[in-house]
DNA sequence: TCAATATGTAACTGTTATTATTACATTAAA
DNA sequence: TTTAATGTAATAATAACAGTTACATATTGA
Protein backbone atom coordinates (compact mmCIF):
# COMPACT_ATOMS: atom_id res chain seq x y z
CA UNK A 1 0.00 0.00 0.00
CA UNK A 2 2.97 2.32 0.99
CA UNK A 3 4.21 1.75 -2.57
CA UNK A 4 0.85 2.52 -4.15
CA UNK A 5 0.42 6.03 -2.13
CA UNK A 6 4.24 6.42 -3.11
CA UNK A 7 3.23 6.14 -7.03
CA UNK A 8 0.66 8.54 -6.82
CA UNK A 9 2.42 11.06 -5.62
CA UNK A 10 4.97 10.11 -8.02
CA UNK A 11 2.41 10.84 -10.95
CA UNK A 12 1.92 14.58 -9.63
CA UNK A 13 5.56 15.00 -8.84
CA UNK A 14 5.86 18.17 -7.27
CA UNK A 15 2.55 18.70 -6.77
CA UNK A 16 1.13 18.29 -2.94
CA UNK A 17 -1.77 16.00 -2.25
CA UNK A 18 -3.78 15.60 0.64
CA UNK A 19 -4.67 12.61 2.53
CA UNK A 20 -8.18 12.65 1.53
CA UNK A 21 -7.36 12.38 -1.89
CA UNK A 22 -4.62 9.61 -1.42
CA UNK A 23 -7.32 7.85 0.85
CA UNK A 24 -9.53 7.98 -2.63
CA UNK A 25 -7.36 6.59 -5.09
CA UNK A 26 -6.44 3.13 -2.43
CA UNK A 27 -9.79 2.96 -1.49
CA UNK A 28 -9.37 3.44 2.46
CA UNK A 29 -9.82 6.03 5.37
CA UNK A 30 -7.77 9.30 5.07
CA UNK A 31 -6.52 8.39 8.50
CA UNK A 32 -5.01 5.19 7.44
CA UNK A 33 -2.70 7.59 5.07
CA UNK A 34 -2.02 9.87 7.49
CA UNK A 35 -0.34 6.87 9.72
CA UNK A 36 1.44 5.77 6.67
CA UNK A 37 2.66 9.22 5.80
CA UNK A 38 4.27 9.29 9.08
CA UNK A 39 6.13 6.28 8.59
CA UNK A 40 7.31 7.96 5.23
CA UNK A 41 8.39 11.35 6.51
CA UNK A 42 10.33 9.93 9.12
CA UNK A 43 12.02 7.91 6.27
CA UNK A 44 12.38 11.37 4.93
CA UNK A 45 10.51 9.84 1.34
CA UNK A 46 7.87 12.75 2.01
CA UNK A 47 7.27 15.92 3.45
CA UNK A 48 3.80 17.31 4.43
CA UNK A 49 2.64 20.57 5.12
CA UNK A 50 0.25 21.35 7.52
CA UNK A 51 -2.21 24.09 7.04
CA UNK A 52 -5.40 25.05 3.98
CA UNK A 53 -4.56 24.19 0.44
CA UNK A 54 -1.45 21.76 2.12
CA UNK A 55 -0.44 17.94 1.92
CA UNK A 56 2.05 16.14 0.87
CA UNK A 57 4.73 15.19 -2.05
CA UNK A 58 7.91 13.26 -2.74
CA UNK A 59 11.40 14.90 -0.94
CA UNK A 60 13.23 13.42 -3.74
CA UNK A 61 12.38 12.61 -7.69
CA UNK A 62 11.05 9.06 -7.83
CA UNK A 63 14.21 7.83 -9.41
CA UNK A 64 16.08 8.24 -6.52
CA UNK A 65 13.72 6.15 -4.20
CA UNK A 66 13.96 2.51 -4.46
CA UNK A 67 11.44 -0.35 -2.90
CA UNK A 68 14.03 -1.10 -0.35
CA UNK A 69 13.66 2.71 1.17
CA UNK A 70 9.82 2.11 1.13
CA UNK A 71 10.26 -1.63 2.65
CA UNK A 72 12.12 -0.57 5.25
CA UNK A 73 10.39 2.32 6.55
CA UNK A 74 6.82 0.75 7.03
CA UNK A 75 7.82 -2.93 7.67
CA UNK A 76 10.14 -1.82 10.91
CA UNK A 77 9.89 -5.06 12.20
CA UNK A 78 11.05 -8.57 10.08
CA UNK A 79 8.23 -10.66 8.76
CA UNK A 80 9.88 -13.96 10.38
CA UNK A 81 8.14 -15.40 13.28
CA UNK A 82 10.76 -14.63 15.88
CA UNK A 83 7.86 -14.60 18.75
CA UNK A 84 6.93 -14.32 22.67
CA UNK A 85 7.63 -18.27 22.38
CA UNK A 86 9.92 -19.44 25.50
CA UNK A 87 11.29 -22.71 24.01
CA UNK A 88 11.78 -25.40 26.62
CA UNK A 89 14.60 -25.48 28.43
CA UNK A 90 15.02 -28.68 29.37
CA UNK A 91 15.51 -29.65 25.95
CA UNK A 92 19.04 -29.08 24.26
CA UNK A 93 17.93 -27.82 20.81
CA UNK A 94 15.56 -25.31 21.76
CA UNK A 95 17.90 -23.88 24.20
CA UNK A 96 20.01 -22.07 21.82
CA UNK A 97 18.30 -22.26 17.82
CA UNK A 98 16.94 -18.96 18.53
CA UNK A 99 20.27 -17.10 17.94
CA UNK A 100 21.77 -18.79 15.45
CA UNK A 101 17.99 -18.84 13.24
CA UNK A 102 18.14 -14.98 13.54
CA UNK A 103 21.27 -15.17 11.69
CA UNK A 104 20.30 -17.07 8.93
CA UNK A 105 17.49 -14.29 8.89
CA UNK A 106 18.61 -11.65 9.17
CA UNK A 107 20.97 -12.90 5.85
CA UNK A 108 17.77 -13.64 4.33
CA UNK A 109 16.33 -10.62 5.11
CA UNK A 110 19.20 -8.49 3.66
CA UNK A 111 19.24 -10.73 0.26
CA UNK A 112 15.39 -9.40 -0.09
CA UNK A 113 16.02 -5.87 0.56
CA UNK A 114 19.13 -5.89 -1.78
CA UNK A 115 16.88 -7.44 -4.20
CA UNK A 116 14.10 -4.19 -3.45
CA UNK A 117 16.76 -1.89 -3.88
CA UNK A 118 17.27 -2.73 -7.93
CA UNK A 119 14.10 -1.26 -8.53
CA UNK A 120 13.37 2.62 -7.99
CA UNK A 121 9.85 4.24 -8.03
CA UNK A 122 10.06 5.77 -11.08
CA UNK A 123 10.77 2.19 -12.41
CA UNK A 124 7.89 1.19 -11.06
CA UNK A 125 5.82 3.83 -12.98
CA UNK A 126 7.52 3.61 -15.92
CA UNK A 127 6.01 -0.33 -16.13
CA UNK A 128 3.03 0.93 -15.12
CA UNK A 129 2.50 3.49 -17.89
CA UNK A 130 4.19 1.17 -20.82
CA UNK A 131 1.45 -2.07 -19.38
CA UNK A 132 -0.93 0.78 -21.15
CA UNK A 133 -4.45 -0.76 -20.05
CA UNK A 134 -3.33 -3.58 -18.09
CA UNK A 135 -4.91 -7.01 -18.41
CA UNK A 136 -7.35 -6.22 -16.68
CA UNK A 137 -9.49 -9.99 -16.90
CA UNK A 138 -10.51 -9.79 -13.26
CA UNK A 139 -14.45 -10.55 -12.76
CA UNK A 140 -16.98 -7.95 -11.89
CA UNK B 1 8.52 -23.00 15.03
CA UNK B 2 8.87 -25.27 12.01
CA UNK B 3 12.69 -25.11 12.28
CA UNK B 4 12.64 -25.95 15.28
CA UNK B 5 10.50 -28.90 15.56
CA UNK B 6 12.86 -30.50 12.55
CA UNK B 7 15.88 -29.85 14.65
CA UNK B 8 14.54 -32.08 17.31
CA UNK B 9 13.57 -34.75 14.85
CA UNK B 10 16.91 -34.46 13.59
CA UNK B 11 18.81 -34.77 16.64
CA UNK B 12 16.95 -38.30 17.12
CA UNK B 13 17.84 -38.95 14.02
CA UNK B 14 15.82 -41.75 12.66
CA UNK B 15 13.85 -42.50 16.07
CA UNK B 16 10.48 -41.47 15.66
CA UNK B 17 9.34 -38.99 17.77
CA UNK B 18 5.80 -38.30 19.12
CA UNK B 19 3.65 -34.93 18.76
CA UNK B 20 3.45 -35.13 22.33
CA UNK B 21 6.79 -35.15 22.62
CA UNK B 22 8.12 -32.30 20.37
CA UNK B 23 5.08 -29.78 22.03
CA UNK B 24 7.05 -30.49 25.08
CA UNK B 25 10.50 -28.84 23.80
CA UNK B 26 8.73 -26.37 21.82
CA UNK B 27 6.42 -25.66 24.70
CA UNK B 28 3.21 -26.06 22.68
CA UNK B 29 -0.01 -28.00 22.44
CA UNK B 30 0.60 -31.74 20.12
CA UNK B 31 -2.16 -30.11 18.03
CA UNK B 32 -0.15 -27.36 16.55
CA UNK B 33 2.75 -29.60 16.33
CA UNK B 34 0.49 -32.39 14.02
CA UNK B 35 -0.66 -29.26 12.07
CA UNK B 36 2.79 -28.01 11.37
CA UNK B 37 3.86 -31.58 10.46
CA UNK B 38 0.82 -32.34 7.89
CA UNK B 39 2.15 -29.43 6.09
CA UNK B 40 5.71 -30.88 6.61
CA UNK B 41 4.97 -34.35 5.32
CA UNK B 42 3.32 -32.62 2.23
CA UNK B 43 6.63 -31.37 1.32
CA UNK B 44 7.79 -34.63 2.08
CA UNK B 45 10.48 -33.60 5.13
CA UNK B 46 8.88 -35.81 7.47
CA UNK B 47 7.29 -39.10 7.50
CA UNK B 48 4.71 -40.18 10.16
CA UNK B 49 3.37 -43.23 11.34
CA UNK B 50 -0.05 -43.48 12.86
CA UNK B 51 -0.58 -45.92 15.50
CA UNK B 52 1.31 -47.37 18.94
CA UNK B 53 4.73 -46.55 19.55
CA UNK B 54 5.05 -44.91 16.22
CA UNK B 55 6.34 -40.84 15.82
CA UNK B 56 7.45 -38.97 13.01
CA UNK B 57 11.08 -38.69 11.95
CA UNK B 58 12.81 -36.83 8.81
CA UNK B 59 12.79 -38.10 5.53
CA UNK B 60 16.00 -36.61 4.44
CA UNK B 61 18.96 -36.58 6.19
CA UNK B 62 19.48 -33.34 7.61
CA UNK B 63 22.37 -32.35 5.31
CA UNK B 64 19.72 -32.91 2.31
CA UNK B 65 17.36 -30.45 4.02
CA UNK B 66 17.78 -26.71 3.57
CA UNK B 67 15.75 -23.98 5.32
CA UNK B 68 13.93 -22.49 1.69
CA UNK B 69 12.51 -25.84 1.85
CA UNK B 70 11.16 -25.81 5.16
CA UNK B 71 9.85 -21.83 4.43
CA UNK B 72 7.89 -22.73 1.45
CA UNK B 73 6.12 -25.87 3.12
CA UNK B 74 4.95 -23.88 5.98
CA UNK B 75 4.77 -20.42 4.74
CA UNK B 76 2.46 -20.87 1.33
CA UNK B 77 1.71 -17.76 0.71
CA UNK B 78 4.07 -14.46 0.37
CA UNK B 79 4.60 -12.15 3.26
CA UNK B 80 3.73 -9.15 1.17
CA UNK B 81 0.56 -7.52 1.76
CA UNK B 82 -1.23 -8.29 -1.62
CA UNK B 83 -4.63 -7.82 0.13
CA UNK B 84 -8.32 -8.17 -0.38
CA UNK B 85 -8.24 -4.25 -1.34
CA UNK B 86 -9.32 -3.44 -4.21
CA UNK B 87 -7.75 -0.31 -5.75
CA UNK B 88 -10.19 2.59 -6.91
CA UNK B 89 -10.64 1.87 -10.62
CA UNK B 90 -10.82 5.28 -11.64
CA UNK B 91 -7.60 6.41 -10.42
CA UNK B 92 -4.89 5.49 -13.18
CA UNK B 93 -2.17 4.13 -10.98
CA UNK B 94 -4.08 1.98 -8.98
CA UNK B 95 -5.69 0.62 -11.71
CA UNK B 96 -2.00 -0.82 -13.05
CA UNK B 97 0.14 -1.25 -10.43
CA UNK B 98 -1.24 -4.26 -8.82
CA UNK B 99 0.14 -6.45 -11.57
CA UNK B 100 4.05 -4.61 -11.67
CA UNK B 101 4.43 -4.79 -7.90
CA UNK B 102 3.59 -8.36 -7.81
CA UNK B 103 6.45 -9.20 -10.18
CA UNK B 104 9.02 -7.24 -8.12
CA UNK B 105 7.99 -9.12 -4.94
CA UNK B 106 7.86 -12.07 -6.56
CA UNK B 107 11.67 -11.30 -7.61
CA UNK B 108 12.39 -10.10 -3.73
CA UNK B 109 11.06 -13.11 -2.69
CA UNK B 110 13.44 -15.44 -4.78
CA UNK B 111 15.82 -13.62 -3.38
CA UNK B 112 15.27 -14.66 0.01
CA UNK B 113 14.30 -18.71 -0.69
CA UNK B 114 17.70 -18.28 -2.86
CA UNK B 115 19.70 -17.11 0.67
CA UNK B 116 18.07 -19.80 2.42
CA UNK B 117 18.96 -22.77 -0.09
CA UNK B 118 22.27 -22.00 1.29
CA UNK B 119 21.71 -23.53 4.93
CA UNK B 120 20.43 -26.74 5.74
CA UNK B 121 18.81 -28.19 8.89
CA UNK B 122 22.21 -29.87 9.17
CA UNK B 123 24.22 -26.58 9.29
CA UNK B 124 22.39 -25.00 11.54
CA UNK B 125 22.17 -28.00 14.26
CA UNK B 126 26.21 -27.47 13.45
CA UNK B 127 25.95 -24.28 14.79
CA UNK B 128 23.65 -24.87 17.63
CA UNK B 129 26.24 -27.62 19.06
CA UNK B 130 28.90 -25.59 18.39
CA UNK B 131 27.87 -22.55 20.15
CA UNK B 132 28.03 -24.78 23.47
CA UNK B 133 26.18 -23.08 25.91
CA UNK B 134 24.73 -20.41 24.46
CA UNK B 135 24.78 -16.40 25.17
CA UNK B 136 21.89 -16.75 27.72
CA UNK B 137 21.97 -13.13 29.01
CA UNK B 138 18.09 -12.93 29.00
CA UNK B 139 16.44 -12.39 32.39
CA UNK B 140 14.12 -14.19 33.74
C1' DT C 1 -9.71 -59.84 19.03
C1' DC C 2 -8.93 -56.17 22.18
C1' DA C 3 -6.67 -52.67 24.65
C1' DA C 4 -3.32 -49.03 24.23
C1' DT C 5 -1.22 -45.41 21.69
C1' DA C 6 -0.86 -41.90 18.30
C1' DT C 7 -2.37 -39.29 14.51
C1' DG C 8 -6.04 -36.49 11.79
C1' DT C 9 -9.40 -33.23 12.25
C1' DA C 10 -13.30 -30.48 13.67
C1' DA C 11 -15.12 -26.94 16.72
C1' DC C 12 -14.41 -23.46 19.69
C1' DT C 13 -11.83 -19.99 22.35
C1' DG C 14 -8.39 -16.62 23.13
C1' DT C 15 -4.88 -13.34 21.54
C1' DT C 16 -2.65 -10.25 18.62
C1' DA C 17 -2.11 -7.32 14.56
C1' DT C 18 -4.16 -4.78 11.05
C1' DT C 19 -7.58 -1.92 9.17
C1' DA C 20 -11.24 1.16 9.71
C1' DT C 21 -14.01 4.79 11.90
C1' DT C 22 -15.10 8.74 14.67
C1' DA C 23 -13.71 12.65 17.06
C1' DC C 24 -11.05 16.49 18.17
C1' DA C 25 -6.93 19.57 18.97
C1' DT C 26 -3.58 22.00 16.24
C1' DT C 27 -1.57 24.33 12.56
C1' DA C 28 -1.21 27.12 8.44
C1' DA C 29 -3.11 29.45 4.52
C1' DA C 30 -6.48 32.59 2.40
C1' DT D 1 -11.10 34.47 11.51
C1' DT D 2 -12.69 31.12 8.67
C1' DT D 3 -11.32 27.15 6.25
C1' DA D 4 -8.72 23.17 5.19
C1' DA D 5 -5.48 20.11 6.39
C1' DT D 6 -2.63 17.18 9.50
C1' DG D 7 -1.58 14.64 14.09
C1' DT D 8 -3.40 11.67 17.28
C1' DA D 9 -6.27 9.26 20.57
C1' DA D 10 -9.95 5.98 21.44
C1' DT D 11 -12.49 2.50 19.82
C1' DA D 12 -14.48 -1.04 17.00
C1' DA D 13 -14.38 -4.52 13.31
C1' DT D 14 -11.68 -8.05 11.00
C1' DA D 15 -8.57 -11.47 10.14
C1' DA D 16 -4.81 -14.50 11.16
C1' DC D 17 -2.74 -17.46 14.39
C1' DA D 18 -2.11 -20.14 18.70
C1' DG D 19 -4.20 -22.91 21.88
C1' DT D 20 -7.61 -26.23 23.86
C1' DT D 21 -10.87 -29.95 24.03
C1' DA D 22 -12.91 -33.74 22.01
C1' DC D 23 -13.31 -37.59 19.23
C1' DA D 24 -12.92 -40.73 15.09
C1' DT D 25 -9.46 -43.54 12.95
C1' DA D 26 -5.57 -46.34 12.35
C1' DT D 27 -1.81 -49.22 13.88
C1' DT D 28 0.83 -51.86 17.05
C1' DG D 29 1.29 -55.61 20.05
C1' DA D 30 -0.20 -58.83 23.60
Amino acid sequence: MAVHVLAVLAYKEGDRVTSTLLAGSVNTNPVIIRRLLLALQRAKLVETGKGAGSGSRLSRSPGRINLAEIYRSVEDIEPFASPSQKPNAACPVGYCIRETLDKVFASAQNALERDLEKTTLAGVIGTVKASGGCTQKKSG
